[in-house]
DNA sequence: GACTTAAGTTATCACTTGATAACTTAGCGC
DNA sequence: GCGCTAAGTTATCAAGTGATAACTTAAGTC
């Protein structure tokens, strides 16, 4: 018995959209490579050269889906910098939330189309907006630490089940991952204006080769 | 003008050994996915079939492959505790050496079969020793924090080229990403006992949620 | 020096992939 | 109600995948 309400009525906008989301799905599951548009199309319920019609080919659907997955723009208007560590943490380990994004982008980066694809979207959608928002020094090196630190987090707690726990991560390294992202937020031109502003103060600074 | 010294004389050995370094540089290079097994043998100079018999199949070689490349032993039998976020760093900034292993795995996790692998091969190379070296508290969990930033980093110098300078990362970046490392080994018993042990204090730390 | 085993090859299978061409049908304007 | 456009389909292609079977040839042994 499927929905009796709209059998097979045609909608292109709410078709287009039930492929996208779809795509996202997908793609966040088990990546570009491994997401074939056949299997895409079916779970939206089209066939698959619909799709191609409506995105041109699949990397043009990969490119359409993970654009519309990046939710930075909530995150980043609220001038909340204080919390910003906690925020991005609770984003992601939010099941209910199912931040797809970063999921996609590291599941994706093994294929030259998606790496290529993959990097342009968090150039353009993440990294400068992160940046901007910021703010000097180094709000590039910075935002390029956050979007690390990210990805790291995510490749490690939701694909590699190296923690038994649920959701791959225990309740400290929860805390160690927001306060580390609280940790660049915090750096600015005081150099520490709240608290230890760098990880930790080795003895071995000076021995980091010029890369 | 091939190497006329040894033309097609047969030996095993030597000829394992090539097809394991092409699968390294090929899954190092484009992950497991998208490596085929006639490419990687076409590079070793053997025909797939004969690849296949050796290792039996694509993720028999490329667990022999992803296994060899782990060098783990060289780096934790030392006792230099003080110096391994920094080590780490060099390791992976510095060109000659090319640390395939993190680049593998990074590159493979988008597939079924190659995440399997990769995972267990994390767990039981690199997870396991590493959090025998760190020892208490939180063995396992710092260790998984110092992968946790490893990966991140190799994912984002190496295949995502978000920074533009050589090999996608500035000093000062390198800098900080060997004081977060350093920050997770320097976690002991005493709790901050060089300098600060945590990133930096957030003022809101018990809004994580419980995972 | 024939015999045997291991090293290595060619030919091929069965399957999946993204993409295209040609066809059908529903919906909207007049 | 007729017709045109857009929405959607089936059938198919061409290429590439990992894997297997059968065959050839080199190397060591008695």
């Amino acid at each position: 018995m499927d929905a009796p309400t709209e059998p097979k009525r045609r909608n292109a906008p709410k078709t287009r959209a039930a492929i996208l989301a779809a795509a996202q799905q997908a793609f966040a599951d088990i990546g570009y490579s491994q997401a074939g548009i056949r299997e895409i199309a079916a779970i939206a319920g089209v066939s698959s050269t619909l799709l191609l019609r409506y995105f041109g080919s699949k990397a043009g659907l990969f490119e359409a889906a993970l654009t519309a997955a990046m939710p930075m723009d909530g995150l980043l208007t609220q001038n909340a910098r204080d919390s910003f560590g906690e925020h991005l943490t609770r984003l992601f380990l939010d099941a209910t939330l199912d931040i797809k994004a970063p999921s996609i982008v590291v599941l994706s980066i093994g294929d030259a189309d998606g790496r290529g694809i993959a990097t342009r979207v968090t150039e353009e959608r993440v990294l400068q907006p992160l940046a901007a928002w910021l703010g000097p020094p180094d709000a590039r090196a910075r935002a390029f630490q956050v979007i690390m630190l990210a990805m790291g987090f995510v490749l490690c707690t939701r694909q590699i089940p190296l923690m038994p726990a649920a959701r791959g991560i225990d309740r400290k390294t929860a805390r160690w991952f927001a306060e580390a992202v609280q940790g660049v937020v915090d750096q600015s031109d005081g150099a520490g204006a709240r608290g230890a502003t760098r990880p930790a103060r080795s003895r071995h600074r000076a021995a980091i080769p010029k890369p």
